[in-house]
DNA sequence: CCTCCCAGGAGTCACGTTTCTGCATGATCA
DNA sequence: TGATCATGCAGAAACGTGACTCCTGGGAGG
């Protein structure tokens, strides 16, 4: 009777609370609780009264109370390796952006929202939000964020195989040395004699790998190594060096881009030094950018499938979250593919591997 | 004395909660909650003991009960519209990208993280995170879920300028109507007689307002409008389009592209129609791209001020949660930005006054 | 010597949920 | 007919903070 009027705060002030459903109902807190998240054993009319009362007082629960209550948020953390202030690096773009597109669906598939977070120890606004688990792109060797989520026991998956002793739940990441070795392949198939590299000066797994794979492809087949580096970081730099690259002495006759710009880069050095792509040069770089289906020549490009690891990422994640805990890393390998134009290939293609976006040419 | 055996749980389970601090540290809750946000009135010297303690034991204030308490959680919402089943659109990657990055950084400079939600009015998910406000990229003309958010009484900032009545916060654009009749001017400067336009089918306010821009000026200085319309979202049709506006029998001598790939596929139409660029057709298209500083040739592109845009919309947002409200929408109108280029130039340019690509922009 | 005041800190409630426990009420069964 | 049991629901204890109120000395002023 009197009891009721306990809900002296809530029913005015803001938002309607389970207090306010549960007095309009003429049930109790229990019941409205036990109706709007089919929990307990209720009769279907009386769920149907109350989620109707509920709509009608516009209700909508508390994440907060509902979060400190349960202990899930339902919030994941997306951080990516920075080289500067900037949340996201600037090399990677089309990358990232692909991969977080289908991070983000994926996770919001299974109700989950994807909240972007520095990779700086700011733990300012790291602790300012509770997450249920976080995505790491590309983890620096002994990055103090993810051993410190891992400390508290939060589950991290990374993209990227993690360097070092990073003790990550899970990761998901291409075969980059598999990758370079058949792309050497084609490009050598295709009647590459010498084949530089354009890579970069940071140490993080995919240059490294890439690089290393690039070493020994030249040591099988006895090649003479020739690649420039530069901070990936820096696109001016990469145009910089691409033009470097072409200028040495023993010049390449195909060459491949580890970084997203160097396509249009080298294409631009080529011009200027009035070679021919593919006749003279060869090219293919590693990029997720659609324009160099349309750019002169067209260029072929390593696509790492940005969104099937974006996709892998969060469903590891969200099982380490909310299924059993193997204990034990959980590694994921996704293919790369190559998609073949015309900048690598000496002959005009006969057949077609690449999907065109513009209407067939000849 | 026997009432610290209430501290039963929280010590050995998970985290350190404020009552292990405050046990450990030999005060009451009450002190460690005053020392560690600066609040009530201590000596030095507890302060440091506490925090110190705190330190030691590895405490992290509990993100959701902070949130339940104060009701501040310093999440802000970031959502897009999207003509798929994809959280983000398709056309404006570049834009978004840049868009987002920023408004990443303006949030966490102020303490606040941005939560990426998809533009459907799925409650499940939007109702389960706590926000302190909206951030909404081209909200559609009577967005339900910016006035469900509004009815919620949360701040709400929009990139775009709101169409109808919808009761936005506040919003940020450019002057896309000035942008258009500018750029016209240019291309009309540099010897255009017939000036064409790729624009979109869909009703967004951007198109909209372009297109009437582009028509309204054709009326002025008394030419034919010549134009392609295509579904923004579908880019093998934006291709099409732009195939289909060289080849009318009224085929246009210089062409703007509201959209970013625009530049590309006018380029590789170009070539298929044997037209030469700039010296028989100008192009110009509204992109965030930087590699149309390398095309050949380099394409003049209208920047929208991306990473300006972004940190507006924030800024706006931010305040308008901790600040005062001053009940009436703030508008805020962000300059856009012609990089002249080659393919805009009937002669080869003299001074150059496209930006390079330099990193430092804005 | 008494009073007042203030620094320093302890107790306690409330935020809005979820969930465990438990109490009625009828129906079933030996 | 009384014991057992499933059903339908109410009470109340947390979850971990923040903030208000109140208590207790000790020094200063009268």
């Amino acid at each position: 009777m009197s009891r009721t009027d306990t809900t002296r705060r809530g029913s005015r002030q803001g938002r309607a609370g389970i207090r306010d459903v549960a007095a309009a109902a003429g049930v109790s807190i229990t019941t409205v609780s036990d109706a709007l998240n089919g929990k307990g054993r209720l009769p279907d009319a009386t769920r149907r009264h109350v989620r109707e009362v509920a709509e009608r007082l516009g209700y909508r629960p508390s994440a907060a109370a509902r979060t400190l209550r349960t202990g899930k948020s339902g919030l994941i953390g997306l951080t990516v390796t920075t080289y500067g202030d900037e949340p996201f690096t600037f090399t990677e773009f089309a990358y990232f952006a692909e991969m977080a597109r289908a991070a983000t669906s994926a996770a919001l598939a299974r109700g989950y929202a994807l909240v972007i977070l520095p990779a700086t120890s700011r733990h300012d606004v790291w602790s300012n939000v509770a997450l249920d688990g976080t995505v790491v792109v590309d983890p620096s060797d002994h990055d103090p964020v993810v051993t410190e989520l891992v400390r508290q026991g939060l589950p991290v998956v990374s993209d990227g195989r993690p360097a070092g002793t990073l003790p990550v739940t899970a990761w998901v990441d291409n075969d980059h040395e598999a990758a370079v070795l058949d792309l050497l392949d084609h490009l050598a198939a295709a009647g590459a004699r010498r084949i530089g590299l354009l890579t970069g000066t940071t140490t993080d797994t995919y240059t490294r790998l890439s690089t290393t794979a690039y070493l020994r492809w030249c040591e099988r087949v006895g090649q003479d190594p020739v690649y420039e580096s530069y901070p990936a970081h820096d696109p001016c730099a990469g145009a910089v060096a691409a033009d470097r690259l072409l200028a040495r002495p023993d010049r390449p006759d195909a060459v491949y881009g580890l970084f997203d710009p160097n396509g249009t880069d080298l294409l631009a050095a080529a011009r200027r030094y009035g070679l021919r792509v593919p006749e003279d040069l060869l090219l293919v770089c590693c990029s997720e950018s659609t324009v160099y289906a349309t750019t002169e020549p067209p260029i072929t490009t390593l696509s790492l499938k940005p969104r099937r690891i974006g996709t892998a990422v969060v469903q590891l994640l969200i099982d380490a979250i909310e299924g059993i805990d193997t204990g034990r890393p959980v590694e994921q390998v996704i293919p790369t593919e190559l998609i073949v134009r015309t900048s690598s290939q000496r002959r005009p293609p006969r057949t077609t591997v690449s999907a065109p976006r513009s209407p067939a040419r000849d």
